[in-house]
Order: structure tokens, then C-alpha cells, then sequence
DNA sequence: CCCTACTCCATGGTTCGTAC
DNA sequence: GTACGAACCATGGAGTAGGG
């Protein structure tokens, strides 16, 4: 059955006809598939003089142009839409368009339509957007008079309807998928606990902003939305990837935010990634429950301090009645790869290396998933980390690399499955208990909240033991508190850090400017280099020690 | 390195309308 | 009925933000 025509407000603008804007469109397509003028040594292009750019005619774009018809119909809806959304938006004149949908309703001259409109004047489009969140945003020009007519117009009610459609298929298919993927149990108890999530300090949050020395503008900038985010509340979950972790604001936020939310206390597990790796050791030594159980006993018992740790733990096992022979294939490695992993202290040995000192904490960790578990190279050529790695672990090395022979993703993605199948029943475990839980894909976030009273950081730690013990691990686990002097001290530590820098960028420039001191070129490299911002200085706390560091890009 | 999300751009294949 | 090209659609790479 056809649908009856109806009489809607169809917006245009009162002194630019559509036809004009067309004309204006064809030209510059026209002008862009002309052979163009353009410097074509853009890749030799050097910081002094001696730079010499070489203007040539390159082939214009070969776009074919499209029909005036049909640029027409969809000029006529999206300017109507356009005015339309603008009107309406309480906050100003604009508005922001999914591209995705845009792109699937107009096709893909909708790039040329707006760049056509922003031409004449008409719109002006920002260039920045969020990636993954925010679209561009587009600002009507106020000084334009537009109009208003009621008709019935096929075509603008064709776009609309598949706008609409597109908007629902949109919002519906995220919500389907996700809720096919979590179950609706599942899915109700974590929404649930997403809507009491709340930014309880703002005030704090915004003073953060204002003070922290963030690392780019865009970083602020994200900041930024998602303090906004927090205040239009009703969160619900993202997403949920193909290795089943589950995605909201909070795997959103900026790790510092934690400190400014609803959060009673947080559970994370250390070194996450390389503990899960056990689950492969376990599998291809062949190591049984009773010889882990064993073990994951007596971790305190066990000193790393004054001898093999490999020794203690066989010795251990044989005490505990485990026969030789059942042991003997087992490489020294891999029983201190498992004690480490499982004491928590995996990450120690290789910050306390003088190799790494130069390296933050997190950079170390950055560094370590990058050449050894998730590199998809499988030798150690130009990887420092990763050969000490293979130093340290010579068969773990050998067995990630196994592992990652057939796929090279495949144990990145396996760590993962394996982690959110943890949680996943964690959450399960803790919801039954009716308590308001969340997480961060490697931590359990308890809210504060009266349901929680119970919710003790001692009963989290458990269940999660539990599910770990479950898949043959032993996880090490942190409490974590958060508050809003955890920010002042930051950012106290911040300002006397850049107060030192500081200091010390000023000696440089003492130094630079005697040309008899010895130093004199290092330190004027060193100063030309951090302000072109090729490089830069910060404080390494672990070591107390100014460390110069190259940005690569 | 892995994952998420999004934009922009290029490319190649399919569908559909129109001219002959 | 065939041929051609515009329009549409899907896909993948590069880039950028966040998380591990």
C-alpha cells in the first residue's frame, strides 16, 4: 500500500536558489578534474632554505559529474533538513550529521555537497571532530533569511524516510548486537550499574582540565567531552567486540577520571596480559591441577631473593609428593615465568634492568606488548625488549611465538577472550549478589552506592580468585581508592616536575649561549629540538632522573 | 603490538535507467 | 535487447582519540 502524501515544513533559504548552488557545484568539480598546478616534492621538503619546490601539472581528479536531477532532490532535502536541525537545536546554530548515514542516504557526493556549501558561504563545517564519538560540527551562517512553506514534496519525504530508517537501523542494530552478545540478563544488570555512574566531582574534574598540562590539544579536547558525556548521563554500553569486552564511558575515560566518579573502590589484577599466558603454559606442559594448586599455595613461601626460584619450586613440589618424572620436561623459565606472573611482580625485573630505566613504567609495558606478545614479527631483530625477554623467558619467547605462527593475532585475541570470559562471569557472580558493579576490562569497579555496603573489596577479591582458579590461574590483585586528592597530588607533582624541567631547559640555554663551554652544540640541539617538538623531558619518578626523550612519529 | 570508534579517501563490483 | 555510465554499496587503508 503506497503512502498517502503529506503536507510538511519544508525549509529553504529565502535568496540562494537550489539551482545556483548546483552551478556552483558542477564548477567545482569541473575545476578539480582540470590538470592542476601543484608542488609534487612535498616529500623533500627540508626545514632550511635550500628547499626548492617543483610546480608541476598533475591529471585533475577524474570524478564524473553527477546528475542535476538528482543533486537537486538531494540538495533540496538536505538544506531543508539542515535548517530544520539548526532551528531546533536549543544550543545554537548548529548541528552535527552522522556521516556514516549521511554518506548512505546521499551517496558520496554528500563530501562535495557540503564543501560546495561551505564555498558559498552558506555553512561552515569544523575541522575537528572525536573520533569515534562526536561528528563535525556544522554551523549555519546567521546573516542567511531562510523560509518555511508547507507542501508535499516526494522527494525530500524519499530522503527523509531513509534518514529515518538509517537513524533507527543505526540505533537499533547496536543495541540488538549487543544485547545478543552480553544476554539480557547480563546486559539489564550492567546498564543498570552504568546508569548510577556518575562524574560526582565536576568541579574538580573541570579544575584538572584547566590545570594539567596535557599532551596535545586534542587530548584536552576529548577531556573536555567527556566531562560532557558524564553530564548528559544515561550511559548505556557502546559496544561489544568480537573478543566479547565490553565497551561504555568508563572504558572511555581518561584514567585520571576514575578519581572524580562515584567509584567506592576498584579491583585490578596485575600483569593482566602476561598472567593469562599461563593458560597456555599450562596447556602445552601439561601441568595438572594438583602440581598448581600446590604451587599457588606456597607463592609466599617461595624467595626470589637468595636462589633459584626454579629450584624452590621443584623442590617444593617434590616434597609435596609430585614425582620427578612428571616435572622434568618443565624448563627452569617457565616456573619463574608462573611464580612472577602469579606474585604479581612480573613487570619488576624488567624496570629494574639499566636498559629500560629510561623508560616509564608504562612505557616498559607499551614496549613489552608491542615487540613480544602482540608483535606480528617473529624475530627479535631491532627489538631490544624483546631480547631481553628471550633472555629471561627463553621458552616462553619460544612458545609466544608458536602460538602466533598460524595467526599472528591470534594470541592478542585469545588474551583477551580469555580475560572477558573471566569478568564476564565475575560480573554474573557479583550482580546475583545483586551489588552495582562495572568494569574496565582488566578491573571490577564497585560504585558507591547503599547496595554496596556489603560489596567488600575482600568478597570481590574471591570471586575473582575463584574464576581465575577456574581456568588454572592465580591472579595478583590491587585495591585501589580514589579520590580527589589523588589529583591534587598530581598535579602538584606536575607543576613542581615542569618547574624543574624548567630549571633545567634555563641552565641549557646558559650553556648554549657560551660558545667555550664543551656542551655548548649538545645543548643547542637539545633546546632546537624541544622546540620543534621532536623531543622532550620529563621526570622518571622510578629512577629520579631527568630523561630526554625522542617523539617519533 | 591488540582492541574500540569515526573520518576521509580510493577502488572495484553491482544495479538501474536511458539511449540506441 | 544491448551498451554505457551514473549511482550506489561494500571494503580496506591511513590517521587519530581512548583502553589494555
Amino acid at each position: 500500500m503506497g503512502k498517502l502524501p503529506m503536507k510538511q515544513l519544508i525549509y529553504t533559504f529565502k535568496d540562494i536558489s537550489i539551482d545556483a548552488i548546483i552551478e556552483k557545484h558542477i564548477e567545482l568539480l569541473k575545476n578539480q578534474n582540470q590538470p592542476q598546478w601543484t608542488i609534487t616534492n612535498f616529500d623533500k621538503v627540508t626545514c632550511d632554505s635550500s628547499f626548492v619546490a617543483k610546480i608541476e601539472t598533475v591529471e585533475g581528479a577524474n570524478k564524473p559529474l553527477p546528475k542535476k536531477q538528482i543533486l537537486y532532490k538531494k540538495y533540496a532535502f538536505f538544506i531543508h533538513r539542515l535548517i530544520q536541525r539548526c532551528k531546533s537545536n536549543r544550543e545554537g546554530n548548529f548541528t552535527r550529521f552522522n556521516s556514516q548515514i549521511l554518506q548512505t542516504v546521499l551517496g558520496h557526493v554528500y563530501i562535495d555537497m557540503l564543501k560546495t556549501l561551505e564555498t558559498l558561504g552558506i555553512i561552515k563545517v569544523s575541522s575537528s571532530y572525536i573520533p569515534s564519538i562526536q561528528a563535525r560540527l556544522i554551523e549555519l551562517n546567521p546573516n542567511l533569511p531562510t523560509v518555511s512553506e508547507m507542501k508535499y514534496s516526494s522527494y525530500i519525504e524519499e530522503y527523509s524516510d531513509k534518514m529515518q530508517q538509517e537513524l533507527k537501523k543505526y540505533e537499533q542494530i547496536q543495541i540488538q548486537k549487543i544485547k545478543s552478545e552480553m544476554g539480557d540478563k547480563l546486559y539489564d544488570n550492567f546498564t543498570k550499574s552504568l546508569k548510577i555512574l556518575k562524574l560526582s566531582h565536576r568541579e574538580e574534574a573541570e579544575d584538572y582540565r584547566n590545570r594539567h598540562h596535557f599532551i596535545s590539544l586534542k587530548s584536552k579536547e576529548y577531556f573536555t567531552y567527556i566531562i560532557n558525556e558524564y553530564d548528559k548521563g544515561n550511559f548505556n554500553i557502546l559496544s561489544i567486540d568480537s573478543n566479547l569486552r565490553i565497551y561504555s564511558i568508563l572504558t572511555q575515560s581518561p584514567r585520571i577520571f576514575k578519581n572524580f566518579l562515584n567509584i567506592k573502590f576498584s579491583i585490578d589484577i596485575h600483569n593482566s596480559h602476561p598472567l593469562l599466558f599461563n593458560k597456555l603454559i599450562i596447556e602445552r606442559y601439561n601441568i595438572n591441577d594438583n602440581i598448581l594448586h600446590i604451587l599457588y599455595n606456597n607463592l609466599s613461601n617461595i624467595d626470589n631473593s637468595y636462589c633459584s626460584v626454579s629450584k624452590q619450586v621443584c623442590n617444593l613440589l617434590i616434597n609435596n609428593g609430585i614425582r620427578k618424572e612428571k616435572i622434568a620436561n618443565i624448563p627452569n623459565d617457565i616456573w619463574e615465568y608462573i611464580y612472577n606472573t602469579s606474585k604479581g611482580i612480573f613487570w619488576d625485573d624488567f624496570t629494574r634492568l639499566d636498559e629500560f630505566k629510561r623508560l616509564l613504567r608504562s612505557d616498559i609495558k607499551v614496549t613489552l606488548f608491542r615487540e613480544v606478545f602482540y608483535s606480528k614479527t617473529l624475530t627479535t631483530k631491532g627489538k631490544d625488549f624483546a631480547k631481553s625477554f628471550k633472555k629471561k623467558y627463553p621458552s616462553v619467547y619460544k612458545l609466544v611465538k608458536e602460538s602466533k605462527r598460524e595467526d599472528r593475532t591470534f594470541l592478542a585475541n585469545q588474551m583477551m577472550r580469555i580475560e572477558s570470559d573471566i569478568f564476564r562471569s565475575t560480573l554474573i557472580k557479583l550482580y546475583a549478589k545483586r551489588f552495582k558493579v562495572l568494569t574496565i576490562h582488566d578491573a571490577i569497579v564497585v560504585l558507591d552506592t547503599k547496595v554496596n555496603d556489603q560489596c567488600t573489596p575482600e568478597l570481590v577479591q574471591s570471586i575473582i580468585e575463584k574464576e581465575y582458579q577456574r581456568v588454572g590461574l592465580f591472579p595478583n590483585v590491587s585495591v585501589d581508592y580514589y579520590s580527589t586528592e589523588n589529583v591534587v597530588k598530581e598535579l602538584k607533582q606536575e607543576e613542581q616536575d615542569i618547574k624543574e624541567i624548567n630549571q633545567l631547559i634555563d641552565s641549557f640555554e646558559v650553556i648554549a649561549k657560551d660558545e667555550s663551554h664543551p656542551r655548548c652544540q649538545t645543548c643547542r640541539d637539545i633546546i632546537n629540538e624541544l622546540e620543534d617538538g621532536t623531543s622532550e623531558i620529563y621526570i622518571n619518578h622510578a629512577t629520579n632522573e631527568f630523561v630526554w626523550h625522542k617523539i617519533f612519529n
